[in-house]
DNA sequence: ACAAAAGTGTTTTCATTACACCCATGG
DNA sequence: CCATGGGTGTAATGAAAACACTTTTGT
């Protein structure tokens, strides 16, 4: 390793869900410097031995109290200067929960943790505005075809509550119509007993065959 | 930085182009342990302040004497392991070349370079066979639904080599005349004068009016 | 009875597919 | 004159888009 310098590597989470009508990220305020007091990204540095993604999860639990969510690497950030300590590269993963599945709470490391609209965030740390600007491009673009958003509802959901989420992500509206015809030849749902949701009439209720996400050809056109 | 090991850093690029029918890749034999005599993908450590992009470039341009070369990120790996001197993470990048543009030849560093076909390769050094693995198939995802096949064609090109380049990369052979029909709907060429090529009628030859990449709704389905 | 969300089909439009022959050139 | 790749149009099919009213429930 002549010549290499180290170099300190990170893991950063973007984890989002969907909140009323707005997608949110859930940030964390930086209790020392650099950016002390300011929101930023879940995360932090890789131990030794420890796989990335492996990382990415220890350090959302720690902070977040968090576990168990399914991460997918984003992008990798490291550019000179992004972190005034050192030389500081960060391998960024992006996570979806469902509505209301995660309520954040301090973690071991007791610092606030709270979810924005990722439309209108607060001032952030770092570079971390670019990275939250890049898994937001990144979401919408897999939603057109793949089925990442099935990871935005609770095991069981109504075909309008699948259709929000497209809605809220794409941000327009979709015919109701064509959105279900369109899913349901899809065939990837399978359906349970209608239940009453508020004052309205009970809907049908669905659940996802299987909880991988798959790639379809043409699912729903941004 | 309490807590957090120093890691090495790298970038490798996996360098692609089309020779004859099939589509290679730019390989250089290590000559040095570990993993001395075997191939492996051009790449290398990341210097002092130097952004991880130009570290790719740089590599390549001292191990190919290849440079100015449009490349993008394709994915970071860094499990434990996958280096026996320590802990490193390599940043993968990808790129693209003309057929007939680049002639490997020693760089600065004077190793041996080579061309060799990506879905028969040698035996590669480290977890390179992954990477490559990882950039073909996001080769052909995104050649589905963005431009960048067009990077392995020259300034002029005809038609029939943009769909052998397509034929070559998703594995099948397309219909002529939809093919045709399909790129010169989008408005994307520039036409110029017919040309003769080899012993056969002159085929009417195109460039694109627009270099960057661009994201196109169903270019030509996988 | 009314407010609120659930549910349901048909027609039109457009893009994709399948398909076969003549043309121009060099040797 | 022949081998080789260049070039062209139409009909059938299937997917996406546009579009409005009735149903069920809680209050």
């Amino acid at each position: 390793m002549r010549r290499a310098p180290p170099v300190f590597v990170t893991c950063d989470v973007v984890v989002m869900t969907i909140r009323g009508r707005e997608l949110n990220v859930l940030l964390i305020r930086r209790d020392r410097p650099p950016f002390r007091g300011r929101w930023a990204l879940p995360g932090g540095f890789v131990e030794a031995g420890e796989g990335l993604q492996v990382t990415a999860l220890r350090e959302l639990r720690e902070e977040t109290g968090v576990g168990n969510l399914f991460v997918e690497q984003l992008y990798t950030f490291g550019d000179p200067g992004r972190d005034p300590r050192g030389r500081v590269v960060t391998v960024a993963y992006m996570a979806l929960v469902a509505e209301g599945r995660l309520r954040p709470r301090p973690g071991s490391d007791a610092r606030a943790t709270a979810w924005f609209p990722v439309r209108r965030p607060p001032p952030l740390a770092f570079d971390h505005r670019e990275i939250l600007e890049t898994a937001l491009a990144r979401l919408r673009a897999k939603l057109s075809y793949t089925t990442v958003g099935f990871q935005l509802l609770p095991e069981r959901f109504t075909l309008s509550e699948l259709q929000r989420v497209y809605e809220i992500i794409l941000g327009k509206t979709l015919d109701k119509r064509n959105f279900r015809k369109k899913i349901l030849s899809l065939g990837l749902l399978r359906p349970h007993q209608a239940e009453a949701r508020g004052r309205h009439r009970p809907a049908q209720m669905y659940s996802f065959k299987v909880r991988e996400i798959m790639i379809i050809d043409g699912l729903i056109r941004a």
